[in-house]
DNA sequence: AATTTGTAGTTGCACAGGAAACTAATTATG
DNA sequence: CATAATTAGTTTCCTGTGCAACTACAAATT
């Protein structure tokens, strides 16, 4: 293959993923959400499942968990999650959405879906759906050279 | 379509690229190069075309003009790269590669080089470029609504 | 049972991005 | 020509990430 090594900036850590964070965020503020995508990623999870340990979170989502840490820190001041500590593991934290936090879903979840919808306007169903797998392979690729999440932790 | 909100995270700005950035500074530092995926995706356009003025370097980025003046800040002290006023328009600064920001380039290409046959290893040819255009079309939709930087900037 | 090893989560440091306010210089306008 | 609008770049504030050191606790080992 003809490899061009600006193809890896362009194409998979480079000017899209930061210009749909910019869009996203743009968007919340827009409708008055003072949640971050990241912050976000978060609460998507705790809408399917609510009570996910730090860990779970961090696997899931790919982060390190001093980067859960700190995103949870800022969803706790705004009152939109509560940390409850586990009482047979005293070191593990259960993550709680609070009223408001659920009180968030409908909106952030249509804006959410309404760029994403912007996002994909015009391209053919299956050619999503392979750039989708095509990621899906390089993290697949890449997580195997050691990092410390594995593919069954993470599946 | 069936859209999935969470697709939008990890898709496109969710794990993939987390862990292409992660993998890829750490296999700078195996080789003992002390620079960041972002400061390399200037230096990759320095080497094309040394004296790019910042601008130039943010438009092509993709990056706000005051991550580009941190990005640039890191490399001068670092002794990578020098900017230069402009004699005619002082507003103006061109940024120069020194002879340590050059000579690092063949090491830090072949890195990146390798990283990204890794990441793509196994993956057909055609399904990568469709999933390079499915993301270049995600970025055109998106810039079209309202961000400062135009198509042809960015061209 | 006491020590070692492992795990969940936190904190400090360095680096990166977005937005907005700001400086200095240039170009457009009246 | 003088003022207004624009442009290039910097700075400040807030948020997010990686890494490493750290705390607290639990589980495994001896």
């Amino acid at each position: 293959m003809n490899i061009r090594e600006e193809d890896i900036y362009n194409f998979i850590i480079g000017r899209t993923p930061i210009l749909v964070n910019r869009i996203l965020l743009r968007n919340f503020r827009k409708e008055k959400l003072d949640i971050t995508m990241e912050q976000w990623s978060l609460l998507d999870l705790l809408w399917k499942k609510d009570g996910c340990t730090q860990h779970e979170l961090g696997a899931r989502t790919f982060r390190e968990k001093a980067s859960i840490t700190r995103l949870l820190d800022k969803l706790e001041q705004q009152n939109i999650v509560i940390r409850v500590p586990d009482r047979r593991d005293r070191r593990v934290r259960f993550v709680y959405l609070t009223a408001k936090g659920k009180s968030i879903e409908e909106t952030a979840t249509r804006v959410v879906r309404e760029t994403y919808k912007h996002a994909i306007a015009g391209i053919p169903e299956e050619q999503v759906l392979i750039c989708k797998r095509v990621l899906n392979q390089v993290f697949e690729n890449l997580a195997e050279e050691g990092d410390h999440w594995t593919a069954c932790e993470t599946a």
